[in-house]
RNA sequence: GCGAAAAUAGCUCAGUUGGUAGAGCAUAACCUUGCCAAGGUUAGGGUCGCGGGUUCGAGUCCCGUUUUUCGCUCCA
């Protein structure tokens, strides 16, 4: 079966069974927002679960916060986010293709630049060891023009930049005569600003309103809380903040389901650690998250590095965890040593000290930061993928099921009477108010028995107990396996326990902490 | 945002040169069976994505629009 239709399958299980359903489905849907479903949420809150216990319980030192959605606006021009998630944007009519207005503008220069390298070049070898690199760009006609031109095009540029005039940024593609690199000819649209952050405005009068942004990552909230956390919670270098929140960006183009949202979840955790330090904890965190995605089981070979070679403009090393989902391998989570890009933005900024007074070097210093973010969607989504699975049985028939880790699944365990007569639903009554307020049952008595159990592994659920006859003489229920789809015979007493064992968060973060 | 394709029941799909909307599975009720789905009877569920146009008549043809998929583009 082909990859593309994996994913179709999965994406129509995921709405039939009440995982995702498409946002505001009854008025023909939202682009790229999506809802969870019951099931969904279950999943959800599982992976969430598992991630904040990973963070908060394995490490003494790292604290959670929760910061709100809403900031002050000037955290996001500290932060790079209004300069950076502005692009402007041009089209090519003939190719369709679409360009940074201002990436066509510096190869424009930094090809002139080599131009004149290699004019200057070429008179070093007619002149030999007489020749005299300053005089001859100085003096050089063709040189002189060409640098003249390149000199003014960059300060219009800069300007034009300065000032967000799109329409002299164009100017300046038609002037320059660039060209598309794929069709070769000047046919440009206008130039279009794209703003990925959402904004709304705070204040309820017209006049006295403020223009505010939804966060566009949940990072900021953490450093701006920095002296907070690190004071009233008397932390010491090196310490962690974690934080599970919402966050907002008005992609340009949003697709392939639940992958990239324009409203998502991240769960980001900033590390602050000693100047000059930061490697190696960038690299213990590197290793201590991709335990954590392999204690799921899905399969090691699923996941896979990729470091980063061009760094944004606050990193000095940064990794994705990517995983193979049915259209590829794609970024899970991103791990990135961030230096003092933010707490000093903040500091400069807001005029704040950002700094910690470290009691062993007796000094204050602004701490470097790595962090941990990974989208609870896309694990999510890694998870659903990475579970799903149609098999073929011996009879000739087939199932399909989702192998979810039992720690997540959403229903830990059905009940199910092998018939609904002769007491035994009273019996499966009995056993469910034993286990209801441990694991989350599910309770179901129609149609035959082998429907049932398909039923439940297309939602992933690990354990079913079955209440026969016999049940009722010897106190005893069969409890089976979703993944082997054996069964095994067990005392009602001790089902309690079995299951507690098998389904605890527990045992996923032992795996991780060895 | 551009290009291409698609949109009919919860899911997967059929629907003839344009003539009053169908199947399988799923769901609900009852009967039957009882350890790996698809026995019987019955029921509910669709203004065919939305809006316009052509036509006596549009699920079907035309235009627009929304959503989805793929490619381009972007990706902290």
């Amino acid at each position: 079966m082909a990859q593309e239709d994996v994913f179709k399958k999965i994406v129509s299980h995921c709405k039939e069974y009440g995982f995702v359903f498409p946002s505001s489905e009854v008025y023909d849907g939202l682009g790229a927002v999506y809802d969870y479903g019951p099931h969904g949420v279950e999943l959800k809150n599982n992976i969430k679960k598992y991630w904040w216990e990973s963070m908060t319980l394995l490490h003494e030192n790292v604290v959670g916060i929760d910061s709100a959605i809403f900031m002050h606006p000037t955290i996001w021009k500290a932060s790079g986010h209004v300069d950076a998630f502005n692009d402007p944007l041009i089209d090519n009519k003939d190719s369709k293709k679409r360009y940074r207005a201002d990436v066509l503008i510096e190869d424009y220069l930094a090809k002139t630049d080599e131009k004149i390298a290699k004019e200057t070049e070429k008179a070093a070898k007619r002149f030999g060891s007489t020749f005299d690199e300053a005089k001859f760009r100085a003096t050089n006609p063709r040189v002189l023009e060409q640098q003249a031109r390149r000199e003014a095009i960059h300060a219009r540029f800069v300007k034009a930049l300065n000032d967000s005039n799109l329409e002299e940024l164009r100017q300046i593609i038609l002037d320059t005569e660039i060209v598309c690199p794929v069709s070769g000819t000047r046919n440009w649209t206008e130039v279009r600003q794209f703003n990925l952050m959402f904004s709304t405005e705070m204040g309820s009068t017209s006049e006295g309103a403020m223009k505010i942004f939804l966060r566009p990552e949940t990072a900021q909230g953490i450093f701006v809380n920095f002296l907070n956390v690190q004071k009233t919670g008397r932390m010491k270098l090196p310490f962690g903040i974690a934080q599970i929140g919402k966050a907002f960006r008005n992609e340009i183009v949003a697709r392939q389901f639940i992958f990239r949202m324009r409203e998502f979840e991240q769960m980001e955790m900033q590390f602050f650690v000693r100047p000059g330090e930061e490697m190696e904890w960038f690299n213990k965190w590197k290793k201590t998250r991709l335990a954590w995605h392999k204690a799921l089981g899905l399969g090691d070979a699923k996941y896979r590095y990729h470091d980063h070679d061009k760094l944004a403009h606050y990193a000095n090393a940064a990794t994705d965890i990517e995983f193979e989902m049915p259209f590829g391998f794609k970024e899970v989570e991103g791990i990135h040593s961030r230096t003092d890009f933010d707490l000093s933005q903040h500091e400069k900024y807001s005029g704040k000290k950002m700094q910690y007074f470290d009691p062993e070097q007796g000094q204050s210093y602004t701490p470097y930061v790595v962090e941990t973010s990974i989208g609870v969607d896309r694990m999510f989504l890694s998870i659903i993928s990475g579970s799903y699975a149609e098999e073929a049985l011996g009879n000739g028939e087939s199932r399909v099921v989702l192998r979810l880790p039992a720690a997540l699944a959403p229903v830990k365990l059905a009940i199910l009477p092998l018939v609904k007569k002769d007491g035994l639903p009273e019996k499966a009554e009995e056993i469910r108010a034993m286990l209801r307020f441990d694991f989350h049952c599910q309770y179901d008595e129609k149609d035959s028995i082998g429907k049932r159990y398909r039923r439940q592994d297309a939602i992933g659920t690990p354990y079913c107990i079955t209440i026969d006859h016999q049940t009722l003489e010897d106190n005893q229920v069969t409890i089976r396996y979703r993944d082997t789809m054996e069964q095994e015979r067990v005392a009602i007493g001790k089902l309690h326990e079995i299951i507690a064992e098998k389904v605890s968060l527990k045992n996923l973060l032992k795996k991780i902490n060895n």
